[in-house]
DNA sequence: AAAAAAGGCGCAAACGTTTGCGAATATGGT
DNA sequence: ACCATATTCGCAAACGTTTGCGCCTTTTTT
């Protein structure tokens, strides 16, 4: 059984528990000579500090909540990864939660949050959420909220995301340069914001820069969907297809193979994605990079902004980039 | 601030701590009606007890400790959403760690997990690790140690693995009855149990009943390296490509997109897999599936097992079934 | 009607820390 | 030798719970 506590140390030692407290912290009170006694008992027995008498007692618990659609998904998990590792560089815990995307799950999962007396909360809502009020919560409590990725659709919160609206932008732009002249565009879920996001500023770089080129645009709600459009519109002979994210990229390129298409002859692909999806086709997908991991940074750095005592409300987006592959 | 208390609710109902805390855990020791009241102020005051106060009181702090090399990876990342959903469920808190196959981080891990006294951990050890001693301190203070996938090579210690040596002869037998004649093997690092494990199963079965089958055999440390290996093997011209593992099948992939090899007329694919990989590519790879969702499961309640008194150590491996795409 | 049982509640200790304050001892300056 | 100042340490309260035990009222039993 692990108990080594300070009162043991202390009576061992004949010393009092705030001396051996202080002693740990190598407070100058203390001698050097007690230090180094208290030191080498505690290593010999293992000595571990009981965190949650910690954190009871200085009412800090350093620990920061994270909840996601799921963390089995090609974006999340290296955002995860990322705020993990900065979080451990800086001795926070992290508690992992994901909804689902079930608004239920969601609140069972801020409560354990609030229960856990989190110093800071990144969430990403889950698509059927339509009210933040219990995310408000925490506010009032003076818990830091970072949204990331699907992020509210009002002004007053914190949000990182990746540069919705520029990487469309870009992608576009890639795809003017080539000169392409008939494109088919797939995008994601209607309703989220990102979709929106994207779709506008693909839309109008397209039509201001090159107004003469033909549009097909369609939503697809999953990988199949994105298939089956796919080889529905290549029927059309498309000579380029966009792609709003890897989902929709894993679809895309499912009906290519089975048309037997070839890649960059037959027809173009252009994605905007995390960088995983892309490298596993030869030639490699061309891609605007929206990393996961960047974005945790970000995100990282918002909540330590907070923390820091920063009150002001602020959405950053990371920079995005395109990365060549061999299939524009 | 969140600050309600036992203590704030007691003084202004005029009641004691003690009754307060039973009310609201429906002890039979208090009427109904204080009961009411209680929990009726407490809702309107948003009261959450406060979870380190608990632990520290009951020694149970309902949190479990899971370290894996990294979190973003296809396999671990399925493992972890269904480990985090299953301790969901049983109201128990997940802390999870990536070690990024760093013994050095991993110790700071396992003292991670100490510090917050976890009641259980999960645990894949990196590929670097060779020595466990300090997993071995969890036992002596009786907390259970589950390892799943990457698990040590010694007896007495709980392990969850997927089937390693039945998916590699399952693999085998799916080539077998194809009668395939010439077949590049490609594995993972060398050094690793689980490798060790699936090449003797395969060579095995092979050898035993094909034995004419030509076998290229050769180790791969990343996707890069089987994918370099693979340019070069296939000039052998194989008729058959075996793939231990997710990783080792993107490597393959690439080189026989590059190579403009038509699955599976001219080559045929399997592999050991998740499941995520294989469905990118059309036509579909075929597989043996080693889900890291059920052996999430089933680590769990391997775990739960151990935490309901089972001294009994064992060894527990998934069920694996035989995906059939078109690739072979 | 008296004794026994049951119901409803409070006291106080304990979990393992941190920390303000005061007390004892040692050190320095003149 | 004396006072002032450092140095080193201990006391005790506090963080928010849980829980064994005992006390006072009621109700039930005989």
């Amino acid at each position: 059984m692990h108990n080594t506590t300070l009162k043991i140390i202390s009576q061992t030692l004949n010393l009092s528990i705030s001396t051996v407290s202080r002693a740990l912290k190598n407070h100058p009170d203390i001698s050097s000579k007690t230090k180094i006694r208290v030191v080498e008992l505690a290593n010999a027995l293992d000595y571990e500090p009981n965190i949650n008498a910690i954190h009871l007692r200085t009412k800090d618990n350093r620990l920061f909540g994270l909840i996601v659609p799921s963390i089995s998904n090609f974006f999340y998990d290296s955002f995860i990864s990322s705020v993990e590792e900065e979080s451990r560089k800086n001795n926070y815990s992290l508690m992992i939660l994901q909804s689902g995307d079930d608004p239920l799950i969601e609140n069972e999962n801020l409560k354990l949050c609030r229960q856990n007396r989190i110093t800071g909360l990144f969430a990403c809502i889950s698509s059927e959420t339509n009210t933040i009020d219990s995310f408000l919560k925490f506010k009032e409590m003076n818990t830091p909220v970072i949204f990331f990725d699907k992020v509210p659709d009002i002004a007053d919160c914190n949000k990182v995301c990746v540069a919705d609206a520029l990487s469309a932008g870009m992608a576009a732009d890639a795809i003017i340069i080539k000169k392409k002249k008939k494109v088919l565009a797939l995008f994601g879920n209607e309703k989220l914001l990102i979709t929106k996001k994207r779709i506008n500023a693909f839309k109008e770089t397209m039509n201001s820069k090159a107004p003469a080129t033909k549009l097909i645009i369609d939503f697809a709600g999953s990988a199949i969907d994105a298939e089956n459009l796919s080889v529905q519109y290549l029927e059309e002979k498309p000579d380029t297809v966009f792609c709003m994210s890897d989902e929709i990229l894993t679809g895309v390129m499912r009906a290519v193979q089975k048309k037997g298409l070839n890649i960059p002859k037959d027809i173009a692909v252009i994605a905007i994605s995390n960088g995983f999806i892309p490298k596993l086709y030869y030639p490699e997908i061309t891609y605007v990079e929206t990393s996961g991991y960047k974005l945790g940074k970000l995100a990282f750095s918002s909540m330590m902004a907070c923390l820091g005592g920063s009150t002001f409300i602020q959405e950053l987006t990371t920079e995005c980039v395109l990365v060549e592959g061999g299939s524009l």
